[in-house]
DNA sequence: CGTCACTAATTGCCTTGACAATTATTTTCT
DNA sequence: AGAAAATAATTGTCAAGGCAATTAGTGACG
């Protein structure tokens, strides 16, 4: 059973594929419609933006590291990332009380405004994404994709 | 009910960003585990050079547009993309019979041979993200993928 | 027949993000 | 205390992919 017959590859149908190209799509769609809406609504942001920005309003200031491992986000692109947005005055970098190699990232209070406008942003291409799913298909699906978030 | 209550987004859960993040982390997670898997067995490429060389075997020879389409992937992406393939000897450009603007792209006997291979990494990885779902459950992840993927 | 709209592939330009190396600071261990 | 390992942020470099413009070819319509 853990080990698939090869002959089921060669050809016709091939379900790691399908697995592979279907969470892509999903999400690609996903970013896609989401920064399609941020940018409509006056916020020309991309989806690891919107995230930082929401993070920091749902879990407070944190350090840069924290915010990258709460986004999957790679540290170097971080740094840019916090850049583009602290250059926006959308948040603030505050040196850390007791461990200066440490930062503090708050918002500001534009940065908070935003992310209340981002967040109704979020909520209606969620609605949209999901509309065809009945309230405990969409409870199924969140928990699958967390299950198998978790084995990865 | 189409219209969430803003009140809920200002802090503490905001389901959007759980499913935008989620299912971020699921594609980079399997992509990444792919990548690995595929470079560890002697073939260093990209989940989109993955997808095409299946997409190639699994569907026979067809336009760079198709191919395009068939991944969803950005048609100046796809030369470069092509290029490199081509270059790895895994595909070969022939002009289309009867429309010049069109390419028709099929594998080599290389390109068919890494395929097969491809495919059983492929399979691997698919098994190993989905090992702590049930049968049924496996089934019910891909429909409910299709179907917010239908909804995008 | 000729023009106009459409499509396929390619190219240039730019942004994003991955990775490795660097610097500054803190923690651990003896 | 002092050396060594670990951690946070940053930087340089690079590849991948998105978008717009270009070129070439096809089809539709007067």
């Amino acid at each position: 059973m853990s080990q698939p017959d090869p002959a089921a590859c060669t050809a016709a149908y091939s379900p790691a594929v399908n697995i592979c190209l279907l969470v892509r799509q999903v999400r690609d769609g996903l970013a896609r419609r989401l920064e399609e809406d941020l940018a409509e609504s006056g916020y020309p942001i991309n989806l690891s933006q919107f995230l930082v920005l929401r993070k920091l309003d749902v879990l407070g200031p944190m350090s840069a590291i924290d915010l990258a491992r709460a986004i999957d986000h790679n540290p170097g692109a971080m740094t840019r990332l916090l850049d583009r947005l602290e250059q926006m005055g959308y948040l603030r970098r505050t040196p850390h009380a007791e461990d200066r190699r440490t930062l503090r990232i708050e918002l500001t209070d534009a940065g908070l405004a935003v992310s209340h406008a981002l967040c109704a942003c979020g909520e209606r291409i969620a609605e949209y994404a999901l509309r065809n799913l009945a309230p405990d298909e969409r409870g199924q699906f969140v928990a699958l994709l967390e299950r198998v978030h978790a084995s990865l």
